[in-house]
DNA sequence: GTCTATACAGTGATAGAC
DNA sequence: GTCTATCACTGTATAGAC
């Protein structure tokens, strides 16, 4: 899964033709099966690697439009505003955040299994939602400073709000070790996996002596040993990590 | 030390006026006592600060001129292009880097001490060179295309590199449990402690229930009580960790 | 639904007066 | 060392023809 999408393609005028002939073929008839009124979703889909890959302030609306072979001022048929498109890019995302949390929360387990269902349930996200989490990793700033776009620090708070309740429930039950610091541990768990995705994604290679090519079973697992080390009470550090039970609970969320 | 710097005043005019009387007041007679041929330091501090919050690619030089009470092509008096104002900021926090790691390879310690220190360091690093850190990880995605910054990521390979080296000698030593895959484990604390000190300068606060205001050294000995959690051999876990010590220690480096 | 054409503000950078 | 003036270009967005 790791890729390394760096090629950024000067095919205008290639791409201009091929597409303008096939257009001109169908003229008048719109195809049912291939993508028609799928222009918006391919804006959707184009929007979304760019806005990820150079940030959504540095991607322009030309840009987008080239590679769904438009114009720029074509786009605002489909979208009000640059920033419209950014709004529904994010919208299912956020919204699979939420009902996994949801779906957590009912689950009648332990709070280890839970955590780790929750482990695994969003590090899946963080990868397979890359674009997503690219942009709210790289633009985390931009949606700072803007007041409309404050529903995603909302989503962040709910899976905040999860984590919280699971680390305080494995306290009072012993799991966990009693001094964690709640607070601290949150972010801490947050951001360990989300920079981890975003490493796993990127197939980032720093060290000469290790090629390596890591599966995603490989990267869950050794995160979801660093998280229980860090968690779990030091008499329970050799009970195995109940992986498989969890991981069929994690496709049901 | 964490801070919101959240509003971007709109003091074009004000400033303007305001400089502009205080430069006729001493008309061609530059003070050696304030900043004279400090204006390239200026630009470069503020250079920093913006290309920290807004990133470096959506930082214009006309912002820079602005908040140094110049023209914008003024600026180029000093600098020849807005890239080389980034490569200057960026050489001396990445010397440092260089430096610490040579001053800790050459420590007379065990590799638990080593890897305290090397903690203790570079969260101290990453939390006080914060602009350094902001634009090193903001502009990450820049810096990756660029190959006239490729230097940049030479910098990281030291910092891993060294990590590396004392994951393996812990491990050798005994003090570090075997199965240790020192890959994932150098990006995996790297990457906790860059997030780590991104989040305790931005001052983020993200749960209701907890306005904490957190000091550097609390951070600085739960993160370090996490990362000997994930690598310590088990029977290890109990021991004290060397705190004293190594800060002493680490003040050295 | 797409194109042509364009408005208009902002971008990095330069030349030459003072 | 700074300012004035300007260049060539890119940014988002719009109007109206087809």
């Amino acid at each position: 899964m790791p890729s390394n999408v760096s090629q950024r393609q000067n095919n205008k005028l290639e791409s201009d033709e091929s597409v303008r002939t096939a257009r001109t073929g169908i003229r008048g008839r719109p195809r049912a099966d291939a993508l028609t009124s799928d222009r918006r979703s391919q804006i959707l889909k184009v929007s979304a690697r760019l806005f990820a890959e150079y940030g959504f302030e540095n991607t322009s609306v030309r840009q987008i439009a080239d590679e769904v072979n438009l114009l720029a001022g074509s786009l605002y048929h489909h979208f009000a505003t640059k920033e419209d498109i950014l709004h529904e890019i994010l919208q299912e995302p956020l919204r699979r955040i939420v009902e996994d949390n949801i779906a957590i929360t009912k689950l009648q387990v332990d709070a280890e299994h839970k955590l780790i269902i929750n482990t695994i349930t969003r590090f899946r996200r963080h990868v397979y939602d890359g674009h997503f989490d690219s942009i709210i990793l790289n633009d985390g700033n931009f949606f700072r400073r803007r007041a409309d776009f404050a529903y995603v620090q909302k989503a962040k708070q709910r899976v905040f709000d999860l984590l919280e309740t699971i680390l305080k429930d494995g306290m009072v039950a012993g799991l966990f070790h009693p001094g964690i610091d709640t607070y601290l541990m949150i972010g801490t768990i947050a951001r360990i996996l989300a920079s981890a995705a975003a490493w796993f994604r990127s197939g980032d290679i720093y060290t000469s002596d290790k090629p390596a090519s890591y599966s995603f079973d490989r990267v869950l697992d050794f995160h979801l040993d660093c998280i229980l080390r860090m968690i779990r009470t030091p008499s329970r550090l050799n009970e195995p990590i109940p992986r498989e039970a969890c991981e069929r609970l994690a496709l049901l969320v």
